[in-house]
DNA sequence: GTCTATAGAGCGATAGAC
DNA sequence: GTCTATCGCTCTATAGAC
C-alpha cells in the first residue's frame, strides 16, 4: 500500500511523466494538473511557472544519471569490468526513465546557464575520474587501443541510449512488443560488451 | 545565383528548418511563414494544414534516406566495404540533415498510417536486401561472428546517429565549435569502422 | 492549500478583397 | 496567387472565494 504523496510531490510526478513523453512544447500545465489529479491553479502555486516546473524535472533526472555513472567511474573494478558495468547501469536507468534520452535530446535547452556550469562540471568530474586514469595507464603499456577516454565514453552511451531513443521505431520495424523489446535491450547489452572488449583490448601477440 | 523559387518550395524548405529545428509541437505555422517570407494564410492555401506539411516534410526527408541505405545494402560490394560505405552514406546524409534523427525520434508520429506503411516496406526491402544475403552467407562458413542481421544494422545507425544527435550537448562538453565537431564526426567513422570490423570478422586460427 | 473563473496572449485556419 | 483581418480555440498564469 503506497502512502499517500503530497500534493507537491504528486504534480512533480505528474510533470515528469508528462514532459518525458510530450516534451516541452508538447506538454501542457492542463494535462499535469489531470495526471496528478489537482487543477491547473496549483501547480503554479507550487512551482511559480511551466518553465520553473520543466527545469526542475530535467534537472533532477539528469543529475540522477550523472550521479550513477560518476559513481561507477570511480569505483575499484578493473578496467574491463568498468565497462561492463557502465553499460548495465546505462542500459538500468534507462530502463526506469525510458524518455530521458528523447527529453534530452529535444528540448532546445543547453542555453539556460545552469544546466550548462552542471554539464562542465560533470564533463569535469569524468575526465578527473579513476576510469580515465585506467585507460590512460592500460594504453601507456600497450594493452589497450589508442582512443580518446571521451571517444570511449561517447561510443559506450551511443550503443545503449540509441534503443531507447529510436525504440518506437525500432520496436515497430521488428514487431516487438514491450516485453520482447526489454528482453533484446537486455540482450543486446552483451554484445556491446563483447564489441567493445574485442575491439579495446589488445591481445598479446 | 539561385534561381527564384517557386511559393510552394519556399515554404517546403522554410517548413523543414522550422520542424526539424523546434519539433512538431514547438513550430508554428507563424514562423514557418516568416522564415519563408511570405504570410500564414499562403502556408494553408498550398499544404492545408500544419499536419500536412508536417507529413510532407517528414516523410520526404525519411524517403530520401532510406533510397540511399538500400541502395548501398544492395549494392555490388563485398561484406566489408559494404559496412564501411553504409556508415560513410549514414554519415553524409545527416550532415547535410542533421536534425533528421532529433526529429524522427521526438515526434510521436508513428501512428501514422502512410508512415507505418513505409517503415514496414524499408524493413522487407532489408530484409530482402543482398546485404542480409551476403552476412548469412559468412556466418555460415564462418567468416563473420553470429549476429541477427537487424541488430548489426541497428548497431552501425546506432553509432552514427548518437552523435548527431547529441551534438549539442557533445559539442558542448567537448568544448568544440562546428568545424571542429565536423571534424571529430568524420575521424570517428573510421574508429567505428574498426571496432566493427574487429567484432565482427573472425580471424582465422 | 485548494478551488473556480477568467484575463490575456498566441495558436491554426479561413473569409474575402485584390 | 497573395494579401489583411479576424474567428474560435487553447494555452499559461493569476485573482479571488473558501
Amino acid at each position: 500500500m503506497t502512502t499517500e504523496l503530497s500534493t507537491e510531490e504528486k504534480i512533480k510526478r505528474a510533470a515528469r511523466q508528462v514532459f518525458m513523453e510530450k516534451g516541452y512544447a508538447g506538454a501542457t500545465t492542463r494535462e499535469i494538473a489531470e495526471v496528478a489529479g489537482i487543477n491547473i491553479a496549483l501547480t503554479n502555486y507550487y512551482f511559480r511557472s511551466k518553465d520553473k516546473l520543466f527545469d526542475l524535472v530535467y534537472g533532477e533526472a539528469f543529475q540522477d544519471l550523472f550521479r550513477i555513472i560518476i559513481s561507477v567511474l570511480n569505483s575499484e573494478l578493473p578496467l574491463r569490468d568498468k565497462i561492463g558495468q557502465l553499460i548495465d547501469e546505462d542500459v538500468d536507468f534507462l530502463l526506469k526513465n525510458p524518455d530521458l534520452p528523447k527529453f534530452v535530446m529535444t528540448q532546445g535547452y543547453l542555453n539556460n546557464e545552469n544546466f550548462f556550469g552542471m554539464l562542465t562540471a560533470k564533463r569535469d568530474a569524468f575526465l578527473n575520474s579513476k576510469f580515465v586514469v585506467q585507460v590512460v595507464q592500460a594504453q601507456a603499456q600497450g594493452q589497450v587501443r589508442n582512443i580518446n577516454p571521451i571517444e570511449l565514453m561517447l561510443t559506450i552511451v551511443s550503443n545503449v541510449q540509441f534503443f531507447f531513443m529510436a525504440k518506437p521505431i525500432v520496436s515497430r520495424i521488428t514487431q516487438m512488443d514491450e516485453a520482447q523489446y526489454r528482453h533484446f535491450v537486455l540482450q543486446h547489452k552483451q554484445m556491446v560488451k563483447d564489441m567493445l572488449y574485442q575491439y579495446l583490448f589488445l591481445q598479446p601477440e
